[in-house]
DNA sequence: CCAGTGAATATTCAAGATTATATTCATAAT
DNA sequence: ATTATGAATATAATCTTGAATATTCACTGG
């Protein structure tokens, strides 16, 4: 009997998840492919019948993470009674405590992010390209609204994206506190706002 | 007969330069002492008289380093004819040429860089305070010719410098191409400017 | 066939031995 | 007295090798 896709995917998601867990807590050099596979009842072997290899596995779980992370901003943003302005901050600060949060529960982590900022270049660009797209959606929004008048939206997302970057990725941990990220924060929203308003 | 200050700052200095040769070329781990020592007609022992260690003459070369890119770019940027408009322009251009030429021409200064944002935090939190000062000076040039409104010049400093930290920071090559790179700077700066314009 | 496995092989990691280098120190030269 | 050094010691990098782990493969039960 051929499995369909969907029992394929459901298994595939299955390991990816005791991975990401494993990887989470103990760090991708660490945790081993049979502990992978025993977590769900499986041999080591038959791992590769589902991911080319280990390395494999840490990139789709990197990927589904930073999935997870821009859907749960984008639902802050999305807040219905949210001003454009509102959107571009809390978009920030929720990237920002994001960030900081999962750093602190699982430190192993930055084990996964230079692997993928080292190979996978391409998934930082997914990346960057996801939360560009959030950016663009507050930006139209606040055309709409009257709060903005951002001519070339899609451009102006990127740039806008650029001038965040410090919150965005979490390379500057340990120069500043949380304080005083939240603050910086908060400090280049308002000036970006008042750069981005209808004059 | 006693060394004057200045001889021994002088001997220091002739140090420092044949350590940040050999650091740029061949990296922190490759270069030893008694290199170092060759290359200024002196025992390794004997370099223990003007440093603590190998590691202090690295943190002096960085902050040496720092220091003369920071007044290269303040040179850059005081052009008698420029507009505070230009300056911070070629403030942010300025900085990012010189990051990535730095880095293309000497790949292993990231081995310096590394120790120091590891260790040294405090090098790089004076760097940091370098480049709001030449923005501070920037944007007080921008109220007087009336082409800025900004407040809080000091405060703004770091905010701006916040925003343009994609730039000044060579963590984020091999993400972007230069012509990518200088683009997004543009944009960032055009943003920027007609935040703190006087409306 | 297909999902799965245990055993075989390739690769990577880690502990210990070895070597190179950083650092100290007793002493010499000036 | 001060600058400097060579030799001694401490520390860190490198290499080696056995063990752990990743990956492949021939095979098994459905």
């Amino acid at each position: 009997m051929n499995a369909s896709h969907d029992e394929i995917d459901d298994l595939k998601m299955k390991i990816l998840d005791a991975a990401k867990e494993r990887f989470q807590v103990y760090g991708y050099g660490k945790t081993t492919m049979a502990e992978i596979a025993k977590d769900v009842n499986m041999s080591a072997a038959n791992l590769y019948r589902y991911f080319q290899n280990k390395q494999d596995i840490a990139v789709e779980c990197s990927d589904l993470c930073m999935s997870d992370r821009s859907n749960k901003i984008r639902e802050a943003v999305r807040q219905p009674g949210f001003s454009a302005v509102e959107r571009l901050r809390t978009f920030v600060l929720t990237s920002l405590k994001t960030n900081l949060e999962e750093f602190e529960k699982y430190p192993k982590i930055s084990e996964l992010i230079e692997l993928v900022s080292k190979e996978h270049k391409e998934l930082v660009k997914d990346k960057v390209q996801a939360q560009c797209a959030i950016i663009a959606e507050i930006l139209a929004y606040g055309n709409e609204t009257g709060e903005f008048d951002v001519k070339d939206v899609i451009k102006t997302s990127s740039t806008v994206h650029a001038s965040l970057i410090l919150f965005d990725f979490p390379l500057f941990d340990g120069f500043f506190s949380h304080a005083e990220f939240e603050m910086m924060a908060n400090n280049v929203v308002d000036l970006l706002i008042s750069g981005l308003r209808r004059n």
